[in-house]
DNA sequence: TCAACTCTTCGTGTATACAATATGGTATTT
DNA sequence: AAATACCATATTGTATACACGAAGAGTTGA
């Protein structure tokens, strides 16, 4: 018995998060996870621990804990870094990328451009996460890597619960093409913003993405 | 009796590991750590695991804790983002500080000539880092605040010990008064280059900076 | 003399027991 | 009847006890 059990637990509590089983808000029970997970408390507590180091959930003090609820004002400052740190992974892989790299990555929008035709969200919401984090990994900084993704992983139950409101799947695979074309001709620069622009986009323009929060995610939001 | 205990023991930790008290590499003893903090173990791992979510120290399975040991792949891709952040945060304050926020830029900055005439090290230090956390918060997004200051303080060991190694303190000043320059201007693409490059000359280039690495801090490296 | 194996010891990983506090319900008082 | 105070219960925070694994020292064999 080595220490798997925490870690165990605490890569498959972030991965409820993630994907929105646990839903923002929801109060995580040290003795029903024992239960579940039949274990004691002290692996729980333990991946409990890392999950709040890791913002996923609070623990508030003598309550317990529970899945992040953002404030509106955090998840626009998430965004925008969010948006920077994705302009910055696609300016290195600009200067930095191998041909195969490259190629990879003109596979992958290949591929999911039946996910476009057919109209299938989760394909091609699939195909869409492999695709950015190919370009996080063309950067070749694995530490950038790892901070974008931990921030897209934080980021991940909000942007799940807006997939398929406001925005054409159309959209998101033309700007794909765009910065993939930017990406191939080395221009860092202009990839950078293109990306940027490509991530604010994502959920449609700030403005929608606010003002469609209080009727669909009111209660996964924290209000202050 | 709150979660001050582990809570405490944590930031004490840290605090120690920041100012190099606590070496990269040194083990950290749970039983010890409970003697000297006069607590049972539990706190002092819940710390622990707490201080590895955030990078500070590595946690190796049946072996312990120990302060994290950068390899200088992780060091350099680390500055590169560091760059990365102070630029935006950077470019970010030329748009959105308040006159009052760049007032007290302008103060911290006089204040700190006297330290560079004196040439106390220690103590421009101290107003360097004040001044560059107030434009973390004059850049007025607070999430990207905190991770600016946490990827800093993971840096901070290796910063601080190259602190008085090659690089003269006239040039640090000069960049700041550049910087707050253009700050004013609302240059904000200017400043955010500006505030890049001055990340990166801090200790010297990058090549002089990793050249000096075998010597003065071999054994704060990790090899691979 | 060197190498390999075993045993001992120390320290981490996990479970359980205990202490303290917050929450909700009930009873009492106004 | 409403409000407040008090108590009971449930849950977190901490301590301790136990189990397992790793590292090192000592011994035995070649």
């Amino acid at each position: 018995m080595s220490k798997d059990r925490s870690e165990r637990i605490m890569q498959d509590l972030q991965q409820r998060i993630i994907s929105g089983d646990l839903r923002p808000g929801e109060r995580l029970d040290e003795v029903s996870l024992a239960k579940k997970y039949d274990v004691s408390r002290t692996p729980i507590r333990e991946a409990l621990l890392q999950l709040s180091s890791v913002g996923l959930i609070e623990l508030k003090p003598r309550k317990g804990a529970f899945v992040s609820r953002l404030s509106i004002k955090t998840l626009m400052e998430m965004f925008e870094l969010m948006a920077e740190l994705e302009g910055l992974c696609a300016r290195l892989a600009a200067r930095r990328a191998s041909a195969k790299e490259l190629e990879e990555l003109q596979a992958l929008h290949n591929e999911s451009r039946e996910a476009v035709e057919e109209q299938d969200l989760d394909s091609y919401y699939g195909y869409n996460e492999r695709w950015h984090e190919a370009i996080y990994t063309a950067a070749r900084n694995d530490f950038v890597k790892e901070q974008t993704i931990q921030l897209r992983n934080r980021l991940a139950p909000y942007r799940r619960a807006q997939l398929g409101s406001g925005r054409r799947i159309e959209g998101s695979f033309d700007e794909h093409e765009k910065i993939l074309d930017a990406l191939k001709a080395g221009d860092d620069l202009g990839v950078e913003v293109l990306m940027r622009e490509h991530v604010i986009h994502q959920g449609g323009t700030f403005g929608d993405f606010i003002a469609r929060l209080p009727h669909e995610m009111a209660d996964l939001i924290a209000m202050h």
